[in-house]
DNA sequence: GGAACTTTTAAAACGCGTTTTAGTTTGCTA
DNA sequence: TAGCAAACTAAAACGCGTTTTAAAAGTTCC
């Protein structure tokens, strides 16, 4: 076995455990059998060796999201409903992936889990287009990126502890609603636009006395 | 002039600083005159201090902001346009206060930040539904949700060096008016929907080969 | 003025990601 | 098999955010 199989095996380990706090580079070496200097050589840095951990993931994604038939515009809240199932299988495990993305300056990352997702999106909104339920002068790209924007967003929400799974899942469901509601043909805004009235009844209010974006309480 | 203040301008300083590599606790103590202590005991964190001085600034954008009067709709659009150019009149300062943002698990920012944000687009929303130009059923708080995520998302991509501020201005427009259509009142559906396809001719190719999320040439 | 307190200080330390240096092992090739 | 380049090692070092410790300085009140 390779030392490079041995490393993404370790970091595996580190990141599966519920506190993923013990996921540092010494320890790393020490549980990988490997001298500290080899991870660099083999990866660069931290986050490239999280992103060759993630990368065998994508896969198991895919197939979990078309494993079910589903209409052009029940696919894009299957996505969420997916990933959602994915996170709650190893939550410590996709925290300390998607911490590890937030600072992302590192095109590893971008090319291993920003871009695969995009081109996802992309090639869903161009089938709703094809089916007639999104306008056709809507472009698959741009749209795709302002989906993304707004799922990533809710994804880093839960992966810093901001919101509930739970929540998470709502919050982007309701949207993409909104957006795809936005682009929308006449035949298919109504079903969204209902979808969305029917999420909001259902979350909480984010005012200054809200849940949202406010941490557990601080015990100091 | 008390500690704190000395704290807080020097802060201001570094993070002015074309180049805020230099933004470190030695060096803030240093230029403040002050021991390395004395920030943490006065501020808890570097992020806490980093959120000290953009309070200050809180009030001169709710001024830009409401300076020159927009109709229900456009002001969503304006509000997007005074940010970035205040993020243009001093964007290295701009840069470090959002990137001690990012992970974000602290209070003070998000009551800092986030909540006032918040409640700024509430309200727009809010009037947008009383003028009719939204729909009835639409509650504020989580459409506002909805749309403070796509545009501090787009805000963050700025800070992270992944969109120029007008790659910025236009994706967070287009956010907007797609969001904002999905809600819209038949009445002021059509103006949205055009301004979003106005704005994706000019929006550059996201795929495998664009220039999003692709930080610029690795250099080694 | 002196006692009790808070604030501030210098200095060392901790663990972190990362880099460097120099020496060792490994594996291929002539 | 000898030689050589690449991979790997241990160990120290760097700068970072942060914490700790013990001493000094400043403030408040009797």
């Amino acid at each position: 076995m390779s030392k490079r199989e041995d490393v993404i095996l370790a970091a595996r380990e580190l990141m599966e455990a519920q506190d993923a706090t013990g996921f540092s580079m010494r320890n790393l070496a020490e549980v990988a059998g490997v001298s500290i200097a080899t991870p660099y050589n083999l990866f660069g840095s931290k986050q490239a060796v999280i992103a060759a951990v993630m990368d065998a993931d994508l896969n198991d994604f895919r197939e979990a999201l078309f494993a079910d038939e589903k209409d052009e515009i029940e696919i894009f809240f299957h996505l969420v409903d997916v990933t959602a199932t994915l996170f709650a299988s190893s939550p410590g495990y996709y925290k300390s992936g998607l911490s590890a993305l937030e600072a992302e300056s590192d095109p590893a990352l971008a090319n291993h889990f920003g871009i695969p997702r995009h081109v996802l999106l992309k090639d869903l909104v161009s089938q709703a287009i094809r089916e007639g339920a999104l306008a056709h002068p809507v472009s698959p790209d741009t749209l795709a990126i302002a989906l993304g924007q707004q799922f990533f967003g809710w994804i880093q929400a839960w992966a810093r502890g901001h919101v509930s799974l739970e929540e998470m899942t709502s919050r982007a469901h309701y949207g993409f609603a909104m957006i795809l509601a936005g682009a929308a043909t006449d035949r298919a805004r109504p079903a969204l636009f209902d979808r969305a009235a029917a999420l909001q009844t259902a979350l909480p209010e984010a005012g200054p006395n809200s849940t949202l974006k406010q941490p557990e309480a601080i015990h100091e």
